[in-house]
RNA sequence: GCUACAAGUAAGGUUAUCGCCGCGACUAUAGAGGUCGGGGAGGAAAGUCCGGACAGCAAAGAGCGACAUACCACCUAACAGAUGGUGCCUGUUGCAAGACAGGUAAGAGAGUGCCACAGAAAAUAACCGUCCGUUGCGCCUUGGCGUGACGAGAUAAGGGUGAAAAAGUGAGGUAAGAGCUCACUGGUAGGGGUGGCAACAUCCCUAUCGGGUAAACCUUAUGUGCUGAAAUGUCAAAUAAGUGAGUGCUUGAGAACGGCUCGUUCGAUACUCAUGGGUAGACAGAUACAUGCAGGUGGUGACAUCUGCGGUAGAUAAAUGAUGACCUUCCCAACUUGUUGGGAAAACAGAAUCCGGCUUAUUUACUUGUAGUUUUU
RNA sequence: GCCGUAGUGGCUCAGUGGUAGAGCACCUCCUUGGUAAGGAGGAGAUCGAGGGUUCAAUUCUCUCCUACGGCU
């Protein structure tokens, strides 16, 4: 895995309806413009597990192009620059759920997205907690 | 050559780096994995408006109800779709004949309802009017004229309306009138001849003249059982057809996912209470086909059929992406008129069981056809 | 993915083949020293959009648009 820092495989995505469940319901967040950042943090034994998801309402963009886009273009910025908080998850011990919610109703270009993901992803490399003894 | 319209086709390519989802081979392992190869959105994938396949319910049966369809023929697995034709209406063009385009289509000579306002009346038409009969009064040469009343008399010629007024015009006829009769014209129904598979066209004869509305109820014919992949099946320590108690019990309580009735099948394995037990997963359904392309044959055509070649997404919080370079194409500017510089590569839009249609959204380029116009020969 | 409901003045809703209505809100006047309440009057609608049936459509019918809900 570490011979691949950039990869991106289905391992890392949140996936089960019941991890999510219990993210939105345990979750804190915080807002950096134009994502609301909800994460989850709990203690880890040997493998700690970093899983992401993306989600943006229908609400808000109506046809499934848009909605698509949006979430390529997050998970690239994402794929690129989330190799910091996955060291640091190694080193602390210490599983992170993290859900992205654009909640913008216009489409950003992608140099914006991706300053607001480092912005976010920095913000939570700040807040994971310490679990070494 | 340009412009407009219609129909059709295509949906940039190559490559580098970093990535994503299946498949195959090899490799490794307790398992996760790794390497290589190859594949990876559309003409509408959309809306979910029709029709099927498929699945479950009884490999769903009868009647009623409900719903859908409605010129004719034909195509199809099927359709409200397509193809070819018919009648009518509208528009464009044309002197006209006609041509083209679009729309429309069973039945109002079965029944019920409705037709505001206006109007005498909106559908078994007598309100006014016209005429006739009886009668009162007045006038005058016993009969007429004028006027009024009555009629369970006649009459649809005329009456300011209205979307629509009881075939139209002319003549005869009559007390007044009337398709009452006649001529011409028009509509409807029936019969016959000719052409056509038919819708229908055309000619002849007979009868007839009866408002509209069925996207009001309805009638006729035909078709449709219901529910939809969040269906459905399998797996595991499984939401119970488990366990315990009670109730009830032999010719029908109840169940079989439908509106009602019947019929069929199951049928105490029923009902009530208590107890018990937990994941929201995995696999199948699920990607091979009413399949695509090319050619031949039949048919006006939709389409059918034969031969050859081909394999073409399969996710599930849901892959098909990001950044850059070059080629090609297009646009703009400059002038040396074929070079340079700059810009763009689009619009609508993202599979979710699969097909056939319909509808809606939409850019650029090309091809074909029709019409117009200009230049040259 | 599948199924369904709604759209009428600024807001909440009636209505139904025949000139579109109520309450609140708005404007003017009366009342009051002034405001509220009350009274009188008034304005405000392409009935979501576009076709079709009909003499006539908000209503019937078809196609779109928008909003909302249900089904694991």
């Amino acid at each position: 895995m570490l011979s691949k820092p950039f990869s991106l495989s289905k391992h890392e995505r949140l996936k089960s309806k019941k991890q999510i469940d219990a993210l939105f319901l345990n979750g804190k967040a915080f807002f950096v413009y134009p994502f609301k950042v909800k994460y989850l943090f709990t203690a880890s034994g040997e493998n700690p597990q970093l899983k992401f998801g993306i989600s943006v309402p229908k609400r808000n963009f109506k046809k499934a192009v848009d909605r698509n886009r949006i979430k390529r273009l997050s998970r690239e910025a994402y794929r690129l620059h989330k190799v910091p908080i996955q060291e640091k998850i190694q080193v602390e011990r210490s599983d992170l759920q993290v859900m992205f919610i654009y909640t913008h109703n216009e489409i950003l270009a992608y140099d914006e997205m991706k300053k607001a993901m480092i912005k976010s992803l920095h913000k939570l490399v700040e807040l994971i907690p310490s679990n070494t003894p």
